[in-house]
DNA sequence: TTGTATGCGTTATCAT
DNA sequence: ATGATAACGCATACAA
C-alpha cells in the first residue's frame, strides 16, 4: 500500500481507504489509486487487514464429509449467502467422530473466523468450551438441540424417523428392518423408527449396521446381511440414506424380489436420483438449501449485532410417498 | 501469549517457541507453558503468526462445484495429504466460467495462501498474471496443458474421448450421438469423440447440449431431445458424465428401449453407481484420489524447495467396458 | 478529504 | 535455553 500510494501520490492510509471504502476519498484520488493498483497488480493482504481490524471476514464450516451431497448442498447454500456479504468459507471435513472434530475446531479457531458452522450437536466438552470462549456466532446445523452452543438450525431426526414408521404402519406393513450407516444421527433415526414401529405393530425391527459410510455397496451388503442373518424375506426396509436405499433396491432386484410387493424400501434425503429410480423411492425430504440459507442468515444477523428471535430453528421434514413403499 | 507466559513464569517469546517447536525449550518450561495453555484455553492466533512468518499454512483450492463428486473426491484426497503436512484448505466454488474464477482467485490470493490449486487450464489472462505474480506453487488439476502456469496434474480429455470413440467403433457401433453438460472440458471431449467417430465411420454425431449442470433430469432431456430433434432411435450415446448417462438410461428404459441392444450408453467418470446400474454402465475411469494426491505431492515438493521432475503429470484414464455398450 | 501515529499478536533476529 | 526488540502490512483514532 505504501508503494501504491507513492505511485498515486498519496499516503498509505489513503490507499487503504480507497480500497476498503471508496466513498471516503475524493473521486480524483480514487482514480489515481486505482490506476496505481492496476499498474502494480497489487492485491491487498487480508491477513494484515484481519490482524489490524480484528475481523477476518472468514467463516468456518465443518462437515463430516464433503463428498456426501447432503452436506455439500448445505455448505453450498451457506457459502453463497455468506459470500454475498463478503465472507469467505474455510471448509473442513471432520469425519463422524467428535474427537476428530475437536482437533479441527482448534485449527479453525486459530484462524480467528468471524463465525463458525458445525454439523450436528454432538461435540466434545472441550470443543464446546473453546467454541463458547471464542466469543463468535456458532451455528449447529442439521439437527435441533435443547442446549445449543449458540444458534441451531435443523430438524428433529427422531420425529422424522417416527413419521416414517407411522407412514409404514399406515401403508399396512407389519414387518420391517433397517440398514444404517455409521453415523450418530443415522443411528438415532434407526432407533426412533424401530421403537415406533415396534410399539405400533408389536414386531421387533432387526438392524444391519454397515459400519462405514453410506454407499450402494453398503446398501447391497445390508440387505444381503438382513436376509442371511435374520431371514428377512419381505416387509419394509428403512434405510439411513437414499444411497443405502438405492443399494438395497439393487440387491433386491438382483435377487428377484419385486419392489414394493415383496420388499418395500424407504430412504432418507430425497436426493435427485430418488424420484428417477424404478420404482421411484419413497423417502424423507430435507430442504438442504433452506437449511444452509437459514444458518447463514442466523449468522449474519448475529454478525450484525442483532439477536435472532429464536436461537434454534426447526425446519422440519416431509415424507415423500412414491412407489417403493 | 503474554498472559500465558506470565502464568508460566516465562516470557512471551518462550511461549511462542514452546508452541511452535517444543525442542527449543527445556522440558520443565515446556510443562509449565503447556499447563498455562490448558488452564487458559489459549488458542494461538494463526493470523498474527502468518503475518509475522509470511507463511499462512493455508492452501487454496478452487473447483467448479463442490456438490459434484468428481471434484469433491479430488479435493478430499488433495486436502488429506496436505493436512497431514500441517496445511489447511481454503475451498471455494468457481462455477464453470473463467471470469467468475478470476474474482475468486483474487479473493484467495488476498489471504496469502502458501499454494493454490485450480481446476482446469482455462483461466483469464488477468488470473494467470496474478497467479504468476503471487510467487507461490500453483497446480492446475483435472487436465493437462502445454503451457502450465506452474504445475499441472490431470489427463488428456480429447484422448479419453477418442478412446471411447474407438471403443464404440470396435464394438461395431455405426451410429452415435452425444449428450453434453455445460462445461468446457465436457465440450472438448464431445468434440474429440465426434471427430474420431465420424472419421472412422463416416457418420455425423449429433449433440444435445444440456445447457446446465449434469443431472439425471438433464440426461433424460438429452435423450428425449435427441430422439425428437434428430430422430435418433438407436445406436450409441456418449455422455459427458455418468450422471448424464444415468439419466439417458432411465429415459431409454422408460421408452422401452433395451440397453444395449437398441440403445448403447457410455458414461464418464466411473462413479460408484455406474457398476451397479442395470445394465452396468460402460464408462471412462479417472483415478480421482490419485489425481488429488499427486497434486498435493507436487505442491508439497515445491513448498519444500524442490523442483519436481516434470511440471505436468498425465495420469491417464481407463475405458471400463461393462454391459451398457 | 487527507495524513500521522499507534497497535493488532505473532515470528525472526539478535543478544545474553 | 531464554529474553529484548524489531518487523509483518494493514486499520483505527486522532489531528490537520
Amino acid at each position: 500500500m505504501h508503494d501504491v500510494g507513492r505511485i498515486a501520490g498519496v499516503s498509505q492510509v489513503t490507499v487503504s481507504r480507497a480500497l476498503s471504502d471508496p466513498s471516503k476519498v475524493s473521486p480524483e484520488t480514487l482514480t489515481k489509486v486505482m490506476g496505481a493498483v492496476e499498474a502494480t497488480g497489487f492485491v491487498p493482504n487480508a491477513i494484515a487487514g484481519a490482524l489490524a481490524s480484528r475481523k477476518s471476514r472468514l467463516v468456518s464450516a465443518l462437515v463430516p464429509s464433503i463428498t456426501n451431497v447432503v452436506y455439500s448442498s448445505m455448505v453450498r447454500a451457506f457459502s453463497e449467502r455468506l459470500r454475498a456479504h463478503g465472507y469467505q468459507i474455510l471448509l473442513s471435513e471432520t469425519g463422524f467422530a467428535p474427537e476428530a472434530e475437536e482437533a479441527t475446531v482448534v485449527a479453525h479457531l486459530s484462524r480467528r473466523p468471524d463465525a463458525i458452522m458445525l454439523t450436528g450437536i454432538q461435540h466434545t466438552p472441550q470443543a464446546r468450551r473453546l467454541l463458547l470462549a471464542a466469543g463468535i456466532p456458532v451455528v449447529e446445523l442439521w439437527d435441533v438441540s435443547d442446549s445449543p452452543i449458540d444458534l441451531c438450525v435443523g430438524f428433529h431426526h427422531v420425529d422424522a424417523a417416527r413419521a416414517a414408521a407411522e407412514f409404514a404402519r399406515d401403508r399396512g406393513y407389519r414387518v420391517a428392518a433397517t440398514v444404517t450407516a455409521a453415523d450418530e444421527r443415522a443411528c438415532r433415526r434407526r432407533t426412533g423408527f424401530a421403537e415406533r414401529f415396534t410399539r405400533d405393530t408389536g414386531n421387533p425391527v432387526p438392524d444391519f449396521d454397515t459400519g462405514g459410510a453410506a454407499s450402494i455397496a453398503a446398501g447391497r451388503q445390508g440387505l444381503a446381511g438382513l436376509i442371511d442373518r435374520h431371514g428377512i424375506g419381505g416387509g419394509l426396509i428403512y434405510c439411513s440414506s437414499d444411497i443405502i436405499a438405492h443399494g438395497v433396491m439393487i440387491e433386491a432386484q438382483s435377487r428377484g424380489l419385486r419392489i414394493p410387493d415383496e420388499l418395500a424400501v424407504i430412504g432418507f434425503g430425497d436426493q435427485e436420483f430418488a424420484r428417477h429410480l424404478e420404482p421411484a423411492l419413497t423417502t424423507v425430504r430435507i430442504d438442504l438449501a433452506q437449511l444452509g440459507q437459514s444458518a447463514a442468515d442466523a449468522v449474519l444477523s448475529r454478525l450484525d449485532g442483532q439477536t435472532p428471535p429464536s436461537p434454534v430453528i426447526d425446519l422440519g421434514f416431509e415424507i415423500v410417498a412414491r412407489a417403493s413403499a
